[in-house]
RNA sequence: GGGCGAAUAGCGCAGUUGGUUCAGAGCGUCUGCCUUACAAGCAGAAGGUCGGGGGUUCGAAUCCCUCUUCGCCCACCA
């Protein structure tokens, strides 16, 4: 075959994707094998394929194939997930354009919307994978929405339900105010914020001149003076007009609509006048009592809390605990509601503006103090949570926690890096009940049925069933008083859906249809999972509950290990996004290095949980290896045999060599993929192939030029290609399949795919190793010299051994061929202008004649001797320490003691030479 | 506020049980080469008192303490 001088993945990774695709070759069903299972993370079913994507994509092909190839049967689920706030906020975005609101459409109207756009962009990213390699078995392909999964998210909300730990409750919970739904704690960023502390005057409810309460070490502070919160002593405020006010410190003015007391600690001297008194909310001049909590920091402000417990989850618990009623003030957009009676209809940050200014305008405010505060926002849409009293659906999560630590902790699931261990078992021993609930229609929805008749009844109190479909949900109905005779249409189903990851958490069981299906072939056979490869970001979201399920549903671990992947940054080690532009489109880098070259690019610099800074000169060298094994086809193939010679002995001892070589990199690389060091594996793999197969092998058994190759070694040298290719194919599946199909002629359907990755045996010749690695360093040094002394490549040159060398006599085929020698001479001596050099103990000389530059070899002969005298100085310091020499195990004295022998001779030859060159 | 992790060559990193093999490979840089597979290449070379300080030890990049800097996660001081 005729080939090209550049390798070019354009004309062959689609021809061997199609190829693959026609011999159902990703597909896998059970049978008498080992599994290997893997379940992609559902990328969101709207998305495109990004940075991250081609990372965690690739670590799991390479890890699927390099499976597949130990015998493993590999199967590598893929699909996509429903993403319901983000692809919710997608179609009502599309909606807006088209003029559409989400109010003006019901329900089955803007499914039919959504489910169009699904159906539009679904799936798209799933085709991308295709073009990165991906050995996905496509039959097998899931939506988290589709019938099976959907069926298994209600059963098993039924299902907890029953047992328990599902519940329906009022609590203040974390409120997207643009989405208008509840979040879970998770889904909640914080970020810090410079922002202000406002002091606000709440008057005491009583005459001007009152004196109650006040002790006689009371400091009285005008409004003008400052104050220090670390007092021992009562502090009182009091105004021109003698009328006295507690001083409240407050980030959020805006919600004082809502307040109904506020809290001193009863410890704090500072505020002891304010027991039992009641004060006016500026304002609004509601009249507040003073209450006292211990949770009140007597050092922060002044002391005194304003208790809101509509609008902050501490307050709220104040609330609860002194039985306290609760304002909401806010709309679910974050207007102000009718209740506030203030400001109605005003957004909340207008109106902490407008409420500011007019608190001032009727000095009511103290101070204003710049502060940084956290603040938590929507990580969806991005925008301030409201903390809302709520009506909500949650899970009992000590259960989860409980049967979800151990295994982790006792390494029943590895993390790979183990530190985030210590990260899980924070999150599960500080567990908190988790929210499922969401106020959008883009998703599961609760299947919860409300009974009629009950207008009169609050939210919280009325009655409801839950069952997994209407007619169980009638039957369940009629079993209760008073509604015996109920049908399916007098029944109301909760609006509201599910978290997304309540049924992300269920994927590992659900793609194997665990849930509707228990006990079925494919789960028992596909179950437990082998490995998940995920982003630290998600630990909490998806990797602790999809134990939490695993262990619940099947009483086993979802995957047996757990790869953490770092974040994908730009060469600068910024975050990739959209809006700084440094996120290059995956597609693009794959037109211009293919998709081998971007996957070899994306793994040179990925090690487990670091994050990986991404620069595209990678895919850059992921391409040019790409075209070295290319070429060296090329080359490989270009040879015309001989049938009728033998090996040369330079090519029978290359290839003594390089199977042993082969052999030892081979169980280096099963070493580094066992503990996932996946860029180590590749780097491996690559100074196999580029140093020692084409440098040094290749050069060792290439005919002359002109001249035929022997059978053997050709044959030989194609098994090499082939266990090489075969090393290689994990990570660049495109070229090794394209070469080893070509290596010679296969069977239809047949690929490297599916060829062992252990057929050489395991013994390696260790010593054969260690003596080729000093022939190659004389060797290095002889090329040296002709580009020190600017000898032409061509120019055969005479080696000379002093005294002759037992490691190096076996490979002077070998050294006379690479270095292109005319002779090798064992001498006593070394001729007269022959440059010198040493490796180990020897002294090797090439002859110059007139090339020899006297002055430079004795400079360089001095350096070699100052830096052998310095290293034997080393050597006696130790062996002349009589602790060292008395405590030092045997074998690390006698080290030593072989280092100063070796020192001293060769100090003994450079002196000998620096006399020889001086003579 | 609590926790976790990191600091090694110009850059991004590896260094497992303290000792031969420990101070490493890759990229980049420098020098010389279009040598009959590959300039997306070949040959050769230079680069680091392992963040600072202390300690343990015969011996420390490695173990301990401390400081500095950076990153991440968690947390209700309004």
């Amino acid at each position: 075959m005729e080939l090209a001088s550049k390798y070019s993945p354009a004309q062959v990774e689609g021809k061997w994707y199609q190829y693959w695709m026609d011999n159902r070759l990703f597909s896998s069903k059970p049978d008498g094998r080992e599994p290997y299972t893997v379940v992609i993370p559902p990328p969101n079913v709207t998305g495109v394929l990004h940075m991250g994507h081609v990372l965690n994509e690739t670590i799991q092909d390479i890890l699927v194939r390099r499976a597949r190839m130990e015998g493993k049967n590999a199967c590598w689920v893929p699909g996509t997930d429903h993403a319901s706030i983000a692809t919710e906020a997608k179609v009502i975005k599309r909606l807006a354009e088209k003029g559409i609101k989400k109010s003006d459409l019901t329900r089955e109207e803007f499914l039919r919307h959504a489910w169009d756009w699904t159906d539009e962009h679904g799936g798209i990213i799933l085709k991308q994978l295709r073009q990165l390699g991906c050995s996905c078995d496509w039959d097998r392909t899931a939506f988290t929405m589709d019938e099976e999964r959907s069926k298994s998210v209600i059963k098993v909300f039924c299902d907890l339900y029953d047992k328990g730990l599902i519940y329906r409750g009022l609590r203040m919970v974390n409120w997207d105010p643009e989405r208008q739904t509840a979040l879970s704690d998770e889904e909640v960023i914080y970020h810090d914020e410079h922002s202000h502390l406002f002091y606000l005057r709440y008057y005491v409810d009583e005459p001007a001149g009152s004196t109650d309460g006040e002790e006689p070490d009371a400091q009285v502070l005008s409004a003008t003076e400052p104050f220090d919160p670390t007092v021992k002593h009562q502090i009182i405020h009091r105004d021109a007009q003698g009328r006295r006010y507690a001083v409240v410190a407050t980030t959020r003015p805006e919600t004082i609509m809502g307040d109904i007391a506020v809290c001193i600690n009863p410890k704090d001297p500072k505020n002891t006048w304010l027991r039992g008194k009641r004060v006016i909310v500026p304002l609004v001049n509601r009249v507040v009592p003073i209450i006292e909590d211990r949770y009140v920091e007597i050092e922060f402000g002044t002391g005194c809390l304003k208790v809101t417990p509509a609008h902050d989850v501490n307050d709220y618990a104040l609330g609860q605990k002194y039985n306290l009623e609760a304002i909401d003030i806010f709309n679910p957009d974050a207007t102000l509601s009718e209740a506030a009676g203030l400001y109605v209809g005003m957004d909340r940050f207008d109106c902490r503006k407008q409420i500011v200014k007019d608190l001032d305008a009727a000095a009511l405010m103290e101070k204003v103090e710049d502060y940084d505060n956290k603040v938590g926002y929507s990580e969806r849409t991005n925008v301030p949570i409201e903390p809302r009293l709520s009506l909500q659906w949650f899970i009992r999560m000590q259960h989860f926690a409980d049967i979800a630590l151990p295994p982790v902790m006792n390494d029943d699931i590895r993390f790979y890096p183990t530190k985030y261990k210590n990260t899980y078992r924070m999150w599960l021993e500080n567990i908190k009940d988790w929210c499922i609930s969401r106020q959008l229609w883009w998703g599961h929805r609760i299947p919860a049925y409300f009974l009629p008749n009950q207008e009169n009844v609050p939210d919280a109190e009325r009655q409801y069933v839950v069952a997994e479909t209407i007619d169980k949900a009638v039957e369940k109905a009629r079993l209760i008083k008073g509604y015996e005779t109920v049908t399916a249409d007098q029944l109301t189903q909760d609006e509201g859906a599910l978290d997304t990851w309540f049924s992300s958490w269920l994927w590992p069981i659900s793609l194997f249809d665990g849930i509707n299906n228990p006990g079925n072939d494919e789960i028992r056979y596909y179950y437990p999972t082998s490995d998940l490869v995920t982003g630290p970001d998600i630990i909490f979201f998806w990797v602790a509950r999809m134990i939490m399920a695993g262990y619940e549903y099947l009483g086993d671990m979802p995957f047996r290990n757990v790869y953490f992947t770092g974040i994908v940054r730009d060469k600068l080690g910024r975050k990739m996004s959209k809006s700084l532009g440094n996120s290059p489109d995956p597609l693009d880098l794959i037109d211009k290095y293919g998709a081998d070259g971007v996957r070899m690019g994306m793994m040179l610099s990925a090690p487990a949980g670091n994050d990986i800074l991404f620069d595209e000169s990678l895919c850059e060298q992921g391409r040019n290896f790409n075209n070295k094994i290319w070429n060296c086809f090329r080359l490989v193939k270009g040879w015309t045999v001989d049938e009728k010679a033998a090996p040369s002995e330079a090519a029978a001892t290359a290839m003594r060599w390089f199977d042993a070589k082969l052999k030892q990199t081979a169980a280096l690389v099963d070493d580094h993929f066992s503990k996932y060091r996946i860029s180590d594996a590749l780097m491996a793999v690559y100074n196999l192939f580029w140093d020692e197969f084409s440098a040094w092998y290749l050069e060792m058994i290439k005919p002359a030029y002109g001249c035929a190759i022997d059978r053997q070694t050709y044959d030989t040298t194609l098994r090499y290609f082939d266990y090489l290719l075969r090393l290689l194919h994990p990570f660049m599946p495109f070229i090794t399949e394209e070469l080893w199909q070509n290596i010679e002629e296969r069977k239809a359907g047949e690929s490297i795919m599916f060829q062992p990755v252990s057929v050489i045996g395991s013994e390696t010749d260790d010593n054969l190793i260690r003596d080729f690695e000093t022939v190659k360093e004389v060797i290095s040094n002889i090329r040296a010299i002709r580009l020190q002394k600017g000898v032409a490549q061509k120019e055969e040159l005479v080696l000379e051994i002093v005294g002759g060398n037992a490691v190096v006599a076996p490979y002077q085929a070998v050294i006379t061929k690479m270095a292109n020698l005319s002779d090798i001479n064992t001498v006593s001596e070394k001729s007269q202008g022959a440059a010198s050099f040493m490796v180990g103990t020897t002294e090797y000389a090439v002859p110059l004649g007139n090339l020899m530059d006297v002055e430079a070899e004795l400079k360089k002969l001095n350096d070699e001797l100052t830096y052998a005298e310095g290293s034997l100085r080393i050597v006696m310091n130790k062996l002349n320490n009589a602790n060292f020499v008395a405590r030092a195990p045997e074998a690390v004295v006698a080290a030593e003691r072989k280092k100063q022998a070796d020192a001293e001779s060769r100090i003994a030859s450079l002196k000998a030479a620096i006399a020889a060159l001086q003579g």
